[in-house]
DNA sequence: TATGAATGAGAATTCATTCAT
DNA sequence: TATGAATGAATTCTCATTCAT
């Protein structure tokens, strides 16, 4: 949400939601590269191509910054996710595709992953007020499927899809973590990994 | 390892030693409390109440601090797992000990808890240079119970132990840092996790 | 040469040139006053009415003021004698016009005399790897003069001039760094000085 | 003059003197190397074989240390030069003799004479308060020399012995300082600069 | 007397944020 | 609205000096 007054005119709005995602996007590329602490606002608004004040025009300050970021990010993947998901038979198949599609943003955006899995916990803050909110909404889409799975009787229903949506989650960023850390990584890496991912997580729900 | 010169008489071997245990001690207070980036020389040397120069006697700088503190923990964390695994009879007995060796980590020191979950993770420096070979003794352990699983036919064979040590780790690590950051954690909720995670674990890789 | 920006527009350059003589103005004045040590930037700061970040805009680092200001002084400096030369004829009375534009710039700036023959010495790396070359172009001026003394046989031949600019430099040199340490100097005391010099030296290289 | 109070025993004073040369003798080596400023009381202290506060019973503080040591050699150079004078015959002689002297002292020891003509100008409480008075002693000797001359007829008349010294003392004292800060130095490059020196020095003042 | 660990004042430098233009 | 120069608070680290042993 841009800050700028001339929102409310059309080319205003344009030219604003233009300067706004250079921002963000400057900043996720910084923010991956450096990690939170060590990324310079003048950098950020280097690789943005805007003025240093310009970026508190946008954004009340470096927090908010990585805040915003975090959310315009966890929207698209939320969006994602739920299409992803779309025309997915079977609790089964819905699971995979849930780890599928994590990999996946890995794959597309190492920044993204970078950012998620690594700078987002550098905060206390953080997790404690934004990151659980904002996940919630991407875990409620596992949550949905879990239980649906356990409703069908094709996953067991001693477990409580809760808990296990953390496991899962933390399997997968943790391996998704190693990966992007690691400076020979390459695709296939990633998709053995996952066929062992799905494989161990569908075992654990099976009914 | 403190630096001072007199380190090699007996009281003074004594006295450095205790002293430096008292820096690390407090910077784990600090640093667990705060992060590291919020974390000031100058209170971690109040809270172990000595003066600022004090730590530079004993660390090269904060970072160094940093590293010593996760090193040291490391090792007793090493020689703690190694000990629970003694006289646990069975692969099957031994993940689960495992994992409750793990999650009695975090019962025992919420702080060595946050600390590792998530101050570790910090810098990219950090978790290239150290944290991985740190980790690559402790996980080594898993390894090899998982490894003696599959030998003795206990749990299959078609799965990587070097992939799944990995997923394991992240899902105990992620549950662990959930219940660090939830201030209204208590023991029930982490056994209950834990039987969950056993289950889980046990289910992907038993044979 | 100004760091920051908006050097090249034209207001830019004169706010910018302008406030960055003003720092070198006021490091000259702090640095002469107590030597380079003993100088605060917090106080050169004050002094240039700027906050203490400023001077890092302008300058690297404390080092680099120094070398800013004594290479912006000699080039001052260079340009001084080089006009002060012009216009005076034969080698006699220029070898008595470097002697009196040297006593000159101590007469026109204690201060910058002070620098020069007090702070300048201060660093090995500082003599050797600046005041050499930038005093070459000093230096050169007056073997120029020199040899077109011995050329044209009003000087005697049988003396290096390479070995002489230094005897000479270093004799004027001491006497002004006497003449700025001493409290109750004047101006009088500086032309005696001068006389006695110019015709010791005169004397020293008459053929 | 040591400081501590078993002093006025025989093997006190011994050992105490013994102590405070090796300190002084140490301090010489580091403020020559490392120039005043980037000297650690600690790295003397260990060139010199005691602890860090053993240096404090023998000197007041770093300031006194650099005193102290420029006292002791003075007070060896004027001893050494009144030795060099004797038997040397006539004003010019002894001139030539003095300077002789002055470069004999940077050849013996390049050390003292970095010392000398570098860090000793370092401070200007350091040059105001006791460069003067000692190095008064030194140029008295200077002055008898010259005065000598003039009494006799050898130098003329027509230049003040005050301030002529300075000219020479400069004019040695720079070619030295050159010479020492010349990492390809050698002795013959001095010799030849001595011959000029003499040269052109005797020019100046002969009848 | 000798030691060297402990101290903490002090200083350079960085960088998020502001604000005049 | 956009800029980027200016700011100064804040923090790490150094090192002369002290003092308990």
């Amino acid at each position: 949400m841009p800050r700028p007054k001339d929102i409310d005119t059309a080319e205003g709005r344009k030219r604003h939601e233009e300067k706004y995602q250079r921002i963000l996007s400057a900043s996720m590329e910084v923010f991956a590269r450096k990690g939170f602490a060590e990324s310079k606002i003048s950098e950020i608004a280097q690789v943005a191509g805007v003025g240093d004040g310009t970026i508190y025009l946008y954004f009340k300050n470096k927090d908010d910054l990585l805040i915003s970021l975090f959310e315009s990010k966890l929207e698209e993947i939320n969006q994602g996710l739920r299409e992803s998901l779309q025309g997915v038979e079977g609790p089964e198949n819905q699971l995979k595709a849930i780890i599928d599609f994590h990999l996946g943003l890995a794959i597309n955006s190492v920044e993204l992953a970078a950012l998620v899995t690594i700078e987002l916990r550098r905060s206390q803050k953080f997790m404690k007020e934004y990151a659980k909110e904002q996940l919630a909404e991407f875990l409620g889409q596992w949550n949905t499927v879990l239980e649906a799975g356990q409703a069908s009787g094709v996953f067991r229903k001693d477990f409580s899809t809760n808990i296990f949506k953390f496991i899962m989650f933390g399997s997968i960023d943790h391996v998704i973590g190693l990966w992007v850390s690691n400076p020979k990584r390459s695709h296939e890496d990633l998709v053995e990994v996952g066929r062992q991912l799905k494989d161990a997580m569908m075992r654990a729900v099976i009914a």
